[in-house]
RNA sequence: UGGGGAGUCGCCAAGUUGGUUAAGGCACUGGGUUUUGAUCCCAGCAUCCGAAGGUUCGAGUCCUUCCUCCUCAGCCA
């Protein structure tokens, strides 16, 4: 045992110390849940809790999942795992003019393409904001009873305006000491449709000269005739985030309520209303707490709801799952794995300070795990002609490759040689550049897995392009045989006989923008697209990869890691998206 | 100029109640292995913790002042 290595140590954060923290002090040692969200009366017909703590990643169903999410979900979903406990996937939706089925579909899709799901034995921990819509209202009318919440007439402009500033204190409402019964009626008036959009709304009762402007009277309820995906038209008033949230989380009995960074200020907002509602006995303690991150930042890309929107409708990529796109689904379809995210969020930590995490480290994130998981290919994708003068025209020959360099028991696949190959382009150099040393004028190459051969000469179109690279081949060094070593060449190229290549649509995905922070200083970050994130090309390919299924991945060796389309590949012709290069060493 | 946060190596990020030579990863630089200029392996990489003072035998960790950045004035989330 002692001479075993220790299990590399989880990433400490701040978040899990805190979870170590309150497992050690038995905070939730007498936290009852019944099976399914509800209010006290409810959960204290329950056990003590089998989950030893509750997390969730509730997201609003008014968009697409993108690389931020990622880093909450395994925040969320890893801590649970780790700490004996359960993460709810919970939607959200108190905004019905934003939110529909299309995005619970995808983020739903997401989730579990990241690995995760929210079926825990008998328990279905999918949650929807909106099914507690008749909770959050009996809160609000138990808020008006005990003199901590009141109806405002004043416009939306008026309850700017005296919201105060910054650095100066609000004027409390006209409204402000109604009486509770006028206000009970009102707000059921509000519930009955009998007020006009906007005409109205509920106020917490707190402090308007608050320096915190959170705590300044805020709006939980707002009357708005909108169809809800997922309740309808019952009802006509609907919950503010900041009122809802600590509900949907006391409810679930979620133990840490982790956020970002930006609902900081929301956090005494939070803990006060809980603490009404306990006093009302609707809720029992341990009430829920909430923690924050800092959200990621990554560089050349945007994260923002807004310009990923824009980037869409704005015809600059070709939908959501474009795979130039940070969105998990363009990210999948890019051919990035779950497991490659994991080692990502793994990799940058948690912490609460702002920060910009280089792109390259998803991108070795992503190389890390393909090099391990996938077999390696060859494919020409900037093809010429190499013709071996000295072999016979119409032999066709068996090369063995081996499907992984480090997985023997990956076996190996035959690749038929002939007289004419296609070669990289750039593996030729008419005049090298210093360091050099692939194919050149009298010089010598290994064709990988086959034979040394030697460059005799090489043809030219009229616009001075490079089209044919003539040689011969030295018949006692092929791979595998015993005189393979006889003459060794640094230089080894890879090739596909020209009569059995599969010529293949393969899209070559750089970086969608050109700059590090789109957008930065008084830039448009439109401005800072790349205008080659993409180059469709037709490749040259070994004749295997003709069967490759959609989300197929591989190496194409010397080259990066590919996949399968999983939308446009077609059975027998499947059509390829460069995920990531190989880091290349040889600096061009 | 109010409130709330954050500042440790190029990029992230550990640093318990102050105690000996400031983890780790990525990047980078050397060297080795290699029929991918890939992978892998080995070595190197902060006398310094936003700044300046102070307390102490001893401070990234405590105190004071200052600086920089983020965030809050939706009937969005």
């Amino acid at each position: 045992m002692s001479s075993e290595k220790e299990p590399i140590a989880l990433a400490s954060n701040f978040i899990r110390a805190i979870v170590e923290k309150d497992l050690e002090q038995h905070k939730f040692a007498r936290k009852k849940w019944v099976g399914s969200p509800g209010d006290a009366a409810h959960q204290a017909m329950g056990q003590v809790d089998a989950a030893k703590i509750r997390t969730r990643f509730p997201p609003e169903p008014n968009g697409y999942l993108h690389i931020g999410h990622a880093k909450s979900i395994f925040l969320n979903f890893g801590l649970a795992r780790d700490y004996g406990g359960i993460c709810h996937l919970r939607f959200d939706d108190t905004n019905p003019e934003k939110e529909n089925q299309e995005y619970v579909d995808s983020i739903t899709e997401m989730v579990h393409w990241l690995g995760f799901g929210w079926q825990n034995g008998k328990e279905n921990n999918l949650y929807f904001a909106s099914n507690y819509f008749d909770f959050m209202y009996r809160a609000a009318e138990s808020l008006i009873e005990n003199g901590h919440a009141y109806v405002d007439s004043q416009t939306a402009d008026e309850m700017r305006m005296n919201r105060g500033t910054l650095t100066e204190p609000g004027k409390n409402s006209p409204d402000r000491d109604r009486s509770i019964a006028e206000n009970l009626q009102l707000f059921r008036e509000m519930r009955a449709g009998k007020h006009a959009d906007g005409s109205l709304v509920l106020r917490a009762k707190i402090d308007m000269a608050s320096p915190n402007i959170n705590m300044r009277d805020p709006a939980i309820y707002r009357v708005r005739r909108a169809h809800h995906h997922n309740t309808g038209d019952t009802w006509c008033i609907y919950p503010m985030y900041t009122f809802a949230h600590p509900i949907e989380d006391a409810l679930e009995q979620i133990t840490h309520s982790i956020c970002t960074l930006e609902f900081e200020d929301q956090r005494p907002f939070y803990d006060w209303l809980l603490e009404r509602l306990a006093e009302a006995n609707l809720l029992a303690h341990p009430l829920p707490h909430q923690y924050e991150f800092a959200r990621l930042n990554l560089t050349y890309v945007v994260l923002s709801k807004r310009k990923l929107i824009d980037l869409v409708e704005g015809k600059h990529v070709n939908g959501w799952d474009d795979p130039r796109l940070p969105t998990l689904a363009g990210a999948r379809r890019r051919g990035y794995v779950a497991e490659g995210f994991k080692l990502f969020t793994d990799r940058i930590g948690v912490s609460k300070a702002d920060s910009w995490i280089e792109y390259t480290i998803l991108e070795d994130c992503m190389r890390e795990v393909l090099n391990e998981a996938s077999e390696r290919r060859i494919a020409v994708l900037d093809p010429i002609k190499l013709v071996i003068d000295n072999y016979a025209d119409n032999k066709t020959e068996d090369c063995f490759a081996p499907n992984h360099p480090q997985k023997p028991e990956l076996g190996k696949r035959t690749v038929p040689l002939t007289k004419e190959l296609w070669i990289e382009r750039e593996d030729f150099e008419e005049t090298p550049p210093k360091g050099f040393f692939r194919l050149m004028p009298d010089g010598m190459v290994r064709l990988r897995y086959g034979y040394v051969v030697k460059c005799t000469g090489f043809e030219k179109d009229a616009a001075g392009q490079i089209t044919t690279v003539r040689c011969e081949y030295l018949p006692d060094t092929k791979s595998g045989t015993a005189g393979a070593d006889a003459i060794k060449v640094k230089g080894n190229i890879h090739w596909v006989s020209a009569a059995h290549a599969y010529a293949a649509e393969v899209r070559l995905y750089d970086r969608l923008f050109k700059e590090a922070h789109p957008g930065e200083g008084d830039r448009d970050y439109i401005n800072d697209l790349n205008p080659n994130s993409v180059k469709t090309i037709t490749a040259q390919l070994e004749p295997s990869l003709k069967d490759a299924k959609p989300e197929d991945r591989f190496q194409f060796e010397r080259h990066g890691y590919f996949v399968a389309d999983r939308k446009d590949s077609v059975a027998g012709k499947p059509v390829f998206n460069r995920t990531v290069t190989l880091r290349d060493a040889w600096q061009k």
